[in-house]
DNA sequence: ATCGTTCATCGCAAATATACGATAGATAAG
DNA sequence: CTTATCTATCGTATATTTGCGATGAACGAT
């Protein structure tokens, strides 16, 4: 199953875990940096730039909004997706908590102190 | 399926994507914390911490050690997990590489600049 | 009103991920 | 050697993800 006793994580992890989630899959790193390299809003060329169907970008797409990452809006036939910057400095403020606990309290490795 | 034309995205994108992948639960994201915070290498005590079978948890420490982000030595009966603070640095880079171009390149919104 | 463009969504198939009980292997203790 | 402990792995069930063709909705252009 997907989930069990998952309340037994803290919000915290889940959320981070979602935003994890959200850049598990190449084609949505590759978004990302597709949105953010045209410094503006794309309506459709995302596509073109990858190796995949339109209804298969769509989705990853708004896996990439449901996350928050990025927005989506509607603009006649078009859509105009844009880098959610505010969201974007929240997962670097996370991942980089997360790292540097994990990077400041674990000093002694398994070579070192093998008990 | 989960690959298809893949070979199209740069081994970057594959590898970040892996690492998100392996924090994309808040089971492995907790993991990763007790280790840290254990300070040594643990040898057990993580199944009593979560809320998941013992094969599960095995599971989960399985992925994290497949993307290098921890390791794991065989010590009698036992076996000793730790933190792998190179991995775990380097996976910080790369994160904070991601988020540092998506952020510096993308200074126009939707809202302000809607084409 | 009709056509073409653009994108989201549906429906389906295949692949992965998640979870757990059961079991096996390795070793320490007795 | 036998037993107890610890952990990896196998087998299985279920859920989720990924991918794509087909379809539909929205809109501009004609």
């Amino acid at each position: 199953m997907a989930k069990a006793k998952a309340e037994e994580f803290t919000p915290e992890e889940i959320n981070l875990a979602d935003i994890a989630k959200a850049l598990s899959h190449p084609a949505r790193i590759k978004i990302l940096k597709i949105l953010a390299s045209l410094n503006i809003c794309v309506c459709g060329k995302i596509v073109d730039e990858l190796p995949l169907a339109q209804a298969t970008v769509s989705q990853h797409l708004k896996e990439l909004k449901r996350v928050g990452l990025i927005k989506g809006e509607i603009e006649g036939p078009k859509t105009c997706y844009c880098i959610n910057t505010g969201a974007i400095k929240k997962a670097y403020d996370d991942f980089q908590k997360l790292f540097n606990n994990i990077s400041k309290e674990c000093k002694i490795s398994c070579k070192t102190a093998t008990k």
